[in-house]
DNA sequence: CAGCAACCCCGCCAAA
DNA sequence: GTTTTGGCGGGGTTGC
């Protein structure tokens, strides 16, 4: 049960993670189905803080307030010359003890990691960061390559837009894909990037004029998700040689043809399976998994849990308002 | 749940 | 010289 967010801002403070902090659990989105959050922001020791460019932040919370935080957001860490202050370690630690969750955005895994917290455990951080962030902390096993982990009860961001992503992701996690497709909706931001998506995308929408050809079989794919295509047909629908339309594809989305599908198909099935009663064997069939077995497996391998389990767990929390899609 | 056939995907390389 | 293309090999994954 998440209720109570505190965000942890350090010596400075940046004004894109805090802005997804504010923006994610400030404002009440009790209409879109999420619980209306306590949010505070805290800091080492309260009192101002600055930005880089002239904006001041007033803390008015000190580490006591993680004590009854359900979720603490650890803000970017500064300075890797700088060790994290013992106060704050231990705050952190406790949090982590009492049974909260941790998450941090950007560079603040370096704060999880020096309180221990991720040793033995994947993160992930800025790519920047990524280096020093592994060499300092060798039990920790950097993947620099993903938007976000997840590691249960810590999670860790990449940086810069990747905190939306997160926090994206925990809300389907922890409420269900509808209430985090509503909350994206709202933020005017793609639904959902899956945490394995490369950071170093080339380009998010693919640029117009010749690759208009991709993007007309992008939205068929879409449209079309029930087809079994395969990257052969998809290709020449493509007007392209299977290898050239693999690489196309790659630059645009940042994915594979396959894993792409997989993923929409996921998407809409979880969809399907919280907003209405259709069978599994039909849902699968629908979203183009060839027999349910098939759906079953792939939700269980990216889920981590099966279709039905899924299903039972949040089609009872969902507000049937909110989501016409006319939104 | 294992096994298998089909399919995918990426590095490599030569050609355009 | 640089960039893009497309065919190939074969290790990996998926679907049934």
């Amino acid at each position: 049960m998440i209720r109570t967010v505190v965000a942890v801002a350090h010596t400075s403070f940046g004004a894109l993670s805090l802005g997804v902090a504010t923006e994610m659990f400030g404002y009440d989105r009790s209409h879109l189905g999420l619980p209306r959050f306590d949010f505070r922001l805290a800091g080492v020791r309260t009192g101002e803080l600055r930005s880089p460019f002239g904006m001041v932040l007033k803390i008015e919370h000190g580490l006591e307030a993680l004590d009854d935080a359900d979720l603490v957001l650890i803000q970017p860490w500064d300075d890797d010359t700088i060790e994290p202050p013992e106060a704050l370690i231990d705050a952190v630690r406790r949090a982590h003890d009492r049974g909260a969750t941790l998450m941090s955005f950007c560079s603040g895994a370096w704060v999880l990691a020096a309180a221990g917290l991720l040793d033995g455990k994947r993160a992930t951080t800025h790519w920047e960061w990524a280096d020093r962030l592994a060499a300092r902390f060798p039990n920790v096993t950097v993947d620099p390559g993903v938007l976000y982990v997840d590691e249960g009860r810590i999670l860790t961001g990449a940086g810069g837009a990747a905190g939306v992503d997160l926090c994206l992701h925990l809300f389907r996690r922890e409420w269900g894909a509808r209430i985090a497709n509503a909350v994206a909706r709202a933020l005017v931001v793609p639904p959902h990037r899956d945490g394995g998506q490369g950071q170093f995308i080339v380009s998010p929408l693919p640029e117009v004029g010749d690759s208009d050809r991709l993007v007309d079989v992008l939205a068929w794919m879409r449209e079309n998700l029930h087809e079994s295509a395969t990257v052969d047909q998809l290709a020449a629908r493509a007007l392209m040689s299977p290898r050239s339309f693999a690489r196309h594809f790659r630059a645009a989305t940042g994915t594979t043809p396959r894993a792409w599908l997989l993923a929409q198909r996921l998407q809409q099935a979880e969809e399907l399976l919280e907003s209405g009663d259709l069978p599994v064997e039909e849902v699968a069939r629908r979203v183009g998994f060839g027999t349910a077995a098939a759906l079953r497996d792939q939700f269980v391998r990216r889920r981590g849990v099966p279709p039905r389990d899924y299903r039972r767990a949040f089609r009872s929390t969902v507000s049937p308002v909110v989501l016409a899609e006319t939104g």
